[in-house]
DNA sequence: TCTTCTCACACCTTTGAAGTGG
DNA sequence: ACCACTTCAAAGGTGTGAGAAG
């Protein structure tokens, strides 16, 4: 079949020497400078192979390996990905094309060597045609079909880092992996354009950019053209051989899951592929198992089995497989494993690469002025067969370019003669400076408004060569020639590390959005120009690669090329030269570049290394994900969250102040059943301490957790309902997940009052394993409800609880223990039941004993910990930590902190009158106190001034700062006690602040509540925090404010009177008022408050975040929505009334 | 009838945004 | 506020297979 392939392809390309491969065709060049016997140097073996390379059987291409590096005056390409090719190679690569273009795999990816540091280059990428046939493929080979539909020329890739400096490229692997084939000649995306069924060889063109003028000639000095026989493919809609099918499945990892351990695996597909699989078997190993699956990232170096010892040789790296993902950095890693058995670079190899890199020098043009010393310094890029019509209709540009171009080189393009173009070329070079200035003056304006780079080839006539544009970034209105460029663009501080950085925006081409499609007509687009090639980056984190990088393989086989090309060359070169006489093409770049400052291109946005991805898409929120305004979340979920230290289910914390309060919920069955099961031995033991002072606590809790397990098992969907919630006849079975029920029409306080008033509280409290799942979760920045979201929420929780274990009320056992756990809240309320116990019975003098139990400070909880806030407030001032009786206001700036543990224990409950009274005038102490305000405004998109409003004027009890069950009633109360026996105003109190606290208590002993705003009261007020915010004494503030009952006492009320919210005047068409109805009024439905994510959120987060949290029962939220909020709220409620009212507390 | 091409599809990787936590 | 890290979803790459087109 090899003989039979060879003579097939020798016939067919007519005037080749039988048996050249097509590949030679393009890569050979005599070149005309007496260096014909250095011509191309490929060993026979390589001769044979290439002889019958493309179309022949992977059996004889099995035995060779191409070699990776080809050198061109001085300067030498390796391919890098070269075992991979060579293995495809074997088979006859082929590449899919489609419409929308389809990236080569594999690509294209190069190491550099022997550039000038200083200088820039471009680097150019086209496929051209290997030779003037269409292939077919019969089942085993490839073979000659006909006659070649005309090459579509113009379409080039201008790697999108171009220019940068030869320091750069040489730094890291060049990787056209962005280039993309496609067989849409309308294509208007810049894709190279190929014709299925036809054969191609990639080209790499090495355009020096330092003094280039902006038109290069591809084919002019100082131009290198490399390219690599074993890159050739066939282009195809759709794979022929089989073997190649599997290669591409063994390697791409975009095709992992059609490979054999993939679900798609597909089945053993005899197809075309009737005997091949058979010859391929004895020659080549084809199958994945005996090749190395580079995709693995593993690094290791390709098992070259398939391989001759030769052939391994020549292996540049040991990893010479592409590895199928782009992950530069394994394949960098992988790069950096080299052989050193290799080792230096022969010359006589340097030799042979570099005549198959002059593969296409022309005899008429010589070498490279540039490189006068150099024997193949000139390349010469001539379309490997003219002969090749090319459409004209595909390639139109040139007269815009013609149009657009008033200067000197569009008279180049235009002309599109050898001897003129190069002849300006050299002349630019002589006299660049003169250029310059003409071509920046006259350089044609880019058009794109979106600054993107644009590579234009234009054919200019029929049989002469394409003229490649950049078109500089919009950004620029001149452009300017790249040697125009500022020097500091080539600063040693890019050339070294950051020469990506600075290389990259040098070209202000390169921008992301380069694919435009409304480009003219045969543009040569750079579609992917703005995307960045990921292995450069991780190349410069490895600066000493590049001595590594470079394995040279034994170039003994290279010696028998030279010699097989040079008996070849002479027929080749002629073929080719008559060919070129005909029609030759010359592909000029024209490089525009606008100017850039230094920092202008360091901030160029487009070609931000690294970001090779795709632009993401703004996203307003994502389904499955919280949305970003989690803060209003929040604020609805602390709406209906009641803290440790409401006094009333819906006061809520501020929604920035997380501090303090304690979420307790389980958004999910895990949760669940972490708890069930840690909870149950883990409170007993947390529980100890606490329960230490009554004898009778501990049954009471092994009795409660028996019941709880029970319950577990009992209840539906493990929900459990917290016994404070069964007590009044809450039922999970009529509670809406979705939404949440305001509480206090329950008559619950949560945290339930202390057992001393309410008889159940020590039964709810006491609960060891009272599952609280009706708190929502929310996490500590409040952008997520889920806490399965939390990173190793399963192991804090598991943690959280098995801490617990070390139960104790001391604070540092406790510190890492999560909040999240119902069986914390429990305990938790329950010590401060019995705090609340203790507190009320003593002095006034007496500081606030600390909560027993202890909240983890931080980290390890994903919320504010109790502990944290208390901490946290701990550090205010003396004065405020003095204050004996926990209603003294801190007023004193939180500078002056105290550090004793008395301070700290009282600390916390001063805190949680700290909100009570407005904050100092202090802006700082201002703004550290309304923190949670501005968090709201952030999260509710509230304005700061009303935040402030809100959080200033209305006597806010912070719930963060006021975590513990004790009501503020009963703060009061201690703060009443406190006041009486010192007989004055408790130190650290201004004034105003003592006069707000004297107009709260008047309230209250009114029978309105305690945050009743008088007037004179919202002056002081106002006065005293909002001087600077005078506007916002207009607010009607006090007028919002309902009379409130006081507290009744009543047996009904045992759960937190209710009275007084029924007295309100608001809550008329909420609720009929009836005691019978306290627990939930079923004759006027009271709004619901939704507590998860939904469409109410918004509005509720506003209305929590200024909602007081003590004081504010539903009242506060009407507090808040005067003028419309206020009617809306009115319509809301009356619609609501219809409403079954709903408390969840189930967990699933 | 055969070859070639197109398209939707499932699967996969890549990537950056979002979120958490120190 | 910053950073490192994790998680997630969107975007896009990939080959497949049925069907269309020639």
């Amino acid at each position: 079949m090899e003989e039979k392939q060879q003579i097939i392809l020798a016939n067919q390309d007519g005037g080749t020497v039988p048996g050249a491969a097509p590949t030679f065709f393009v890569i050979l060049k005599q070149p005309g400078n007496g260096k014909t016997d250095q011509g191309i140097l490929v060993t026979n073996r390589d001769a044979c192979a290439l002889a019958t390379s493309v179309s022949s059987p992977e059996k004889s291409k099995g035995k060779i390996c191409l070699p990776a590096d080809c050198t061109v005056g001085g300067i030498t390409v390796t391919l890098d990905n070269n075992s991979m090719w060579n293995e495809f190679y074997h088979r006859s690569t082929e590449m899919i094309l489609t419409k929308q273009g389809r990236r080569m795999f594999p690509y294209c990816r190069y190491w550099i060597t022997g550039l000038d540091s200083n200088m820039k280059y471009i680097l150019v990428m086209d496929i051209s045609p290997v030779d003037n046939h269409r292939y077919k493929w019969n089942g085993r080979w490839w073979e000659p079909s006909g006659k070649a539909e005309p090459h579509v020329v113009g379409r080039v890739f201008i790697h999108p880092e171009s220019p940068s400096t030869g320091h750069y490229w040489m730094h890291q692997p060049v990787s056209f992996y962005k280039l993309k084939l496609t067989n849409n000649t309308l294509d208007q995306e810049g894709h190279i354009i190929l014709h299925s069924m036809h054969r191609y060889l990639p080209r790499l063109h090495l355009v020096p950019a330092e003094k280039a003028t902006e038109v290069i000639q591809l084919n002019g000095p100082g131009v290198h053209t490399f390219t690599f026989p074993q890159t050739e493919f066939f282009a195809v809609t759709a794979y022929q051989n089989i073997q190649i099918t599997q290669l591409k499945i063994d390697y791409n990892p975009f095709a992992k899951g059609f490979r054999d351990d993939g679900l798609n695996s597909k089945p053993q597909r005899d197809g075309k592929q009737k005997n091949s699989s058979d010859q391929e078997g004895n020659s080549v190993p084809s199958s994945p198992g005996q090749r190395v699956r580079l995709t693995e990232g593993e690094g290791s170096e390709m098992q070259l089995t398939d391989l001759d010892p030769l052939s391994r040789g020549q292996e540049t790296s040991g990893k010479g497989l592409e590895k199928p993902s782009l992950n530069i950095k394994r394949d960098f890693l992988g790069f950096m494993d080299i052989d050193s058995a290799l080792g230096e670079v022969p010359q006589l190899k340097q030799e042979v690469s570099e005549s198959l890199g002059n593969s296409f020098e022309d005899g008429s043009h010589v070498t490279s002025p540039l490189n006068p010393n150099e024997n193949f310094n000139v390349v010469i890029k001539e379309e490997p067969l003219d002969d090749y019509e090319y459409e004209l209709g595909e390639c139109p540009e040139g007269v815009t370019v013609k149009q657009e171009e008033t200067d000197e080189e569009t008279d180049v393009y235009s002309n599109s003669d050898d001897d003129p173009i190069l002849e300006k070329q050299l002349k630019r070079h002589n006299k660049a400076d003169n250029l310059e200035a003409d071509h920046s003056s006259s350089k044609w304006q880019p058009n794109s408004p979106s600054g993107v780079a644009k590579a234009k080839m234009f054919k200019l006539d029929a049989g002469k060569m394409p003229v490649v544009y950049l078109e500089p970034c919009a950004v620029t209105k001149s452009t300017v020639k790249v040697s125009e460029l500022p020097d500091n663009m080539l600063s040693t501080s890019r050339k070294d590390r950051s020469s990506l950085l600075t290389e990259l925006d040098c070209l202000p081409a390169y921008i992301e959005n380069s694919n435009e499609t409304g480009f003219g007509l045969g543009r040569e687009s750079e579609n992917d120009l703005g995307s960045h090639s990921p292995d450069t980056r991780v190349v410069q984190k490895y600066p000493s690669l590049k001595e590594a990088q470079w394995k040279y393989p034994d170039i003994s086989d290279s010696v028998n090329t030279e010699k097989l090309l040079d008996s070849l060359k002479s027929s080749v070169g002629d073929s080719f030269l008559g060919k070129e006489d005909l029609g030759r093409k010359k592909t000029m770049l024209k490089i525009s570049v606008a100017p850039r400052t230094v920092n202008a291109n360091q901030n160029a946005p487009p070609n931000v290394p690294g970001k090779r991805g795709r632009p993401r898409k703004l996203k307003l929120s994502k389904a499955g994900r919280p949305p970003k305004n989690t803060g209003r979340s929040l604020t609805s979920t602390k709406n209906t969250l009641t803290g440790p230290g409401s006094t009333f289910p819906d006061v809520k914390p501020d929604l920035e102040d997380v501090d303090g309060v304690l979420f307790v919920s389980f958004e999910s069955k895990e949760a669940l059943d972490i708890h069930a099961v840690d909870g149950t031995n883990e409170e007993s033991c947390s529980l100890q301490a606490s329960a230490a002072n009554d004898p009778g606590c501990r049954a009471r809790i092994s009795q409660l957790e028996k019941e709880l397990i029970e319950d577990l098992k009992a209840l539906r969907h493990k929900q459990v309902i917290h016994p404070g919630l069964q007590e009044v006849g809450l039922k999970l079975n009529s509670v809406d997940p979705a939404m949440s029920i305001d509480l206090k029409y329950l008559g619950v306080q949560l945290p339930l009052a202390p057992a001393t008033s309410f008889p159940f509280w020590n039964l709810t409290g006491a609960n060891p394993a009272s599952p609280d799942a009706g708190f929502p979760f929310v996490s500590r920045t409040g952008k997520t409800n889920d806490f399965t979201k939390i990173k190793g929420w399963r192991g804090k929780f598991h943690s959280a609880s098995a801490s617990r274990n070390e139960g104790g009320n001391s604070e540092g056992p406790l510190k890492n223990r999560s909040a999240f756990c119902s069986d914390k809240l429990d305990e938790y309320l329950e010590n401060e039941g019995k705090l609340m116990e203790t507190s009320m019975g003593f002095s006034s003098n007496a500081p606030t004993s600390p909560v027993v139990y202890q909240l983890p400070t931080k980290s390890t909880s994903y919320v504010r910990t109790l502990d944290s806030v208390l901490k946290k407030q701990s550090t205010i001032s003396p004065s405020t930590s003095y204050s004996l009786k926990p209603h003294s206001v801190p007023s004193v700036s939180r500078k002056a902190k105290s550090q004793n543990k008395q301070a700290t224990f009282s600390g916390r409950t001063k805190s949680s009158y700290k909100s009570i009274l407005p904050y100092p005038v202090s802006p700082k102490q201002k703004h550290t106190h309304l923190i949670p305000g501005d968090k709201i405004t952030k999260n509710s998109s509230s304005t700061t001034s009303e935040n402030r409003v809100n959080n200033l004027i209305v006597p806010t009890l912070d719930e963060n700062t006021f975590p513990k069950q004790i009501s503020l009633r009963q703060a009061h109360q201690q703060q009443q006690q406190q006041q009486q026996q010192q007989g004055s105003r408790p130190p650290g109190l201004s004034k105003s602040q003592v006069k707000l606290m004297d107009l709260e208590d008047c309230a209250l002993w009114e029978g309105k509540p305690r945050t009743y705003i008088t007037e004179e009261r919202a002056d002081v007020s106002l006065t005293t925090l909002l001087t600077a915010q005078a506007s916002l004494k207009t607010k009607p503030i006090h007028t919002i404010i309902r009379k409130r009952a006081p507290p009744c006492n009543n047996d009904f009320c045992r759960l937190g009177c209710v009275c007084s919210s029924l007295a309100l005047e608001k809550r008329q068409p909420a609720h009929c008022r009836r005691p019978d109805c306290m627990f939930g009024c079923t004759c006027l439905k009271r709004k619901v408050v939704l507590v998860k994510g939904g469409s109410k959120t918004k509005h509720l987060q506003r209305k929590s975040a200024h909602r007081d949290p003590v004081f504010y029962d539903n009242l506060g939220e009407e507090q808040k929505e005067e003028g419309e909020e206020g009617v809306k709220e009115e319509e809301e409620q009356l619609k609501e009334k219809k409403k079954r009212k709903k408390l969840e507390y189930s967990e699933y």
